[in-house]
Order: structure tokens, then C-alpha cells, then sequence
DNA sequence: CATATAATGAAACTTTGTTGCATTTACTTT
DNA sequence: AAAGTAAATGCAACAAAGTTTCATTATATG
């Protein structure tokens, strides 16, 4: 789908840093954080800007957040399913500890036993590791 | 296992605020972030002073990282089998979106099949939910 | 107990994220 | 198409989290 509809689909406001943020994350095909979007889209908006937009993005379920052992916290692209009323991203990530880069897996996260008296909502997973691009390297 | 004996156990020197962190650790029975910490220890120990030991600690294979869908970082005991050359902290951790609280389980993290050209080193799981305690509240 | 080495404390700095407020823009309604 | 309203933006100030540097102090070892 393309920027400008997933935003209407979302009832967000169409404007230049939303449709331009949304874009870098459509081509990206990989977890990108505040930080590289900043970097990535140059001096053209503003820094508090970049983050309400990212917050909204999550609210409404258009992106979701990917978190490493290095803290550093990224989003990346929804499934379709997703909305503002519930997040569906149960999969697994990717996080290589050479480049830095957090990948989304196509891979549902595995089912286990928890204990009983814990009332668990989302299981969050990362595989660490080193990626194909970095093993060449 | 107790502390003066765990430092020397990962060959760190004694001093008093590794003591004294490391008591904490012990009793806490929780992953412990170091604001948690500072405010625990109160104004006895330098800021600074408490990130490098953490970070010893973690080098030394006495403490691993806790992290959660917040990105606040946290730190738990190790099992005694690790040390400098290699963590092994390889259990599923629970994050209680209501306190705040993390812990680690003593619940072996399930196989999967990962894509071949991913080099795996580790993997990290946390489930979110509801502590016993917050249940009740 | 002298010495080498490591840890500490303090200040300054960087990075990351948040809040308040005036201004501008997008979408709706007429 | 113009007006009105609610939302988004930009800027400044602030706050939290973490790092770096370096002089001083403490620990372990022979
Ligand atoms: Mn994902
Ligand atoms: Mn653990
Ligand atoms: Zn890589
Ligand atoms: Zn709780």
C-alpha cells in the first residue's frame, strides 16, 4: 500500500513529514530508529516533530517498536491487520550485532508454557546474531 | 552465593560499592535498573561510579541485561555458569506492564527454525502481562 | 609496606526524549 | 470557494540517561 492511503485508512492528516517518514519505512525493509530517520531525511524536519510522528504512527498502528539488548529503540511496518484498537506484529526479530540492523522474520513466535499464575499479553523475541550483508564482510 | 565471594569468584577487586550493588542484586529477587538502584542506595554512591559497575558486572559475567517494550534497562543475577568468556542466560524473562517490574523465569527458551543464512548467537524473550500481585490490585 | 594497577568522584558534555505554547495547516462544514 | 475547528508543526526550554576525561584514592600483590 502507499503512503498517502495508509494514512487515510489510519485517520491520520495528510502532511509532508508524515507522508515522507511513512515512505523511508516502505523502502526501508528494515527497523529504523529516530536517530536514522533524522539522518536519513537531512535537515528538512524537525527533531520533536520526527517523534510525534513516530508516537502517532504507533498509536495507530502503522508501525511498531523493535527493541535490542543495545536499547536503542526502532520502529517498523504494521501488517494490514493492524489498527489503532490492536497490534497483530507476533513474530520474530532479527538483530545483528555487527551492523546494527533489526530485521522483522517472517516467523510466528513459538508457543511454551508460562506459568500459571501470570497473566501474560504479547511475548516480544529477538534472535541475535550476525546477518548475511556482515558474514560476507 | 555470597557477595565478597562472587567478586572474587570474577576477579573484581572489593570495594564498597560493588559490595553493596551486588547485596542488592542478591536480595532483590528482580531485575533492577540503575535509577532503581540509585534510589535504593541513595545519595551513598556516585552516578557514574554505579554505570561502570553494572558494566563490569555484565562484562564479568555476573549480571545479564533485562530489557523491555519501555527500552528502560535493566540487570539480573546470573547463573553461576557464567563468567567473562560466556553468558548463559538463556530463560524466558516476564515485564509486568502495571508495575513496571521484570523477572527472569526459570523457563528454557523454545526451539525454532530460524533462516539458515542468519548466523545465531542468541536469542531474548520477554513476555509482557500482569504480575500476581498487580492482579490483585 | 611499597608499588602497580584499578576504581572512584566530580565536572563537563552528549544523546535521547518530553513539555508548553504560539503559529500554521488540513480537513470539514456551510 | 470561504470560513471555522481541530490537529500538527516549530521552537525553546527542560529533563533524563549515559559517556568521557582526569586527578585522586583505594585494592591487591609481592
Ligand atoms: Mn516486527
Ligand atoms: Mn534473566
Ligand atoms: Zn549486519
Ligand atoms: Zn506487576
Amino acid at each position: 500500500m502507499e503512503a498517502t492511503e495508509l494514512l487515510k485508512k489510519h485517520n491520520l492528516r495528510k502532511t509532508a513529514t508524515r507522508t515522507e517518514v511513512l515512505k523511508e519505512y516502505l523502502s526501508a525493509g528494515k527497523a529504523l530508529s529516530h536517530a536514522e530517520l533524522e539522518s536519513k531525511l537531512g535537515e528538512h524536519f524537525d527533531r520533536v516533530t520526527l517523534y510525534r510522528t513516530l508516537n502517532s504512527f504507533e498509536e495507530k498502528g502503522l508501525l511498531h517498536k523493535v527493541y535490542d539488548e543495545t536499547g536503542t529503540v526502532r520502529f517498523s511496518l504494521c501488517s494490514d491487520h493492524c489498527d489503532v484498537s490492536s497490534h497483530e506484529d507476533d513474530h520474530v526479530h532479527f538483530h545483528c550485532t555487527k551492523c546494527g540492523n533489526s530485521y522483522c522474520l517472517d516467523l510466528p513466535i513459538p508457543e511454551m508454557n508460562l506459568p500459571k499464575d501470570l497473566m501474560i499479553n504479547d511475548v516480544y523475541m529477538v534472535a541475535n546474531g550476525i546477518c548475511k550483508t556482515c558474514q560476507r564482510a
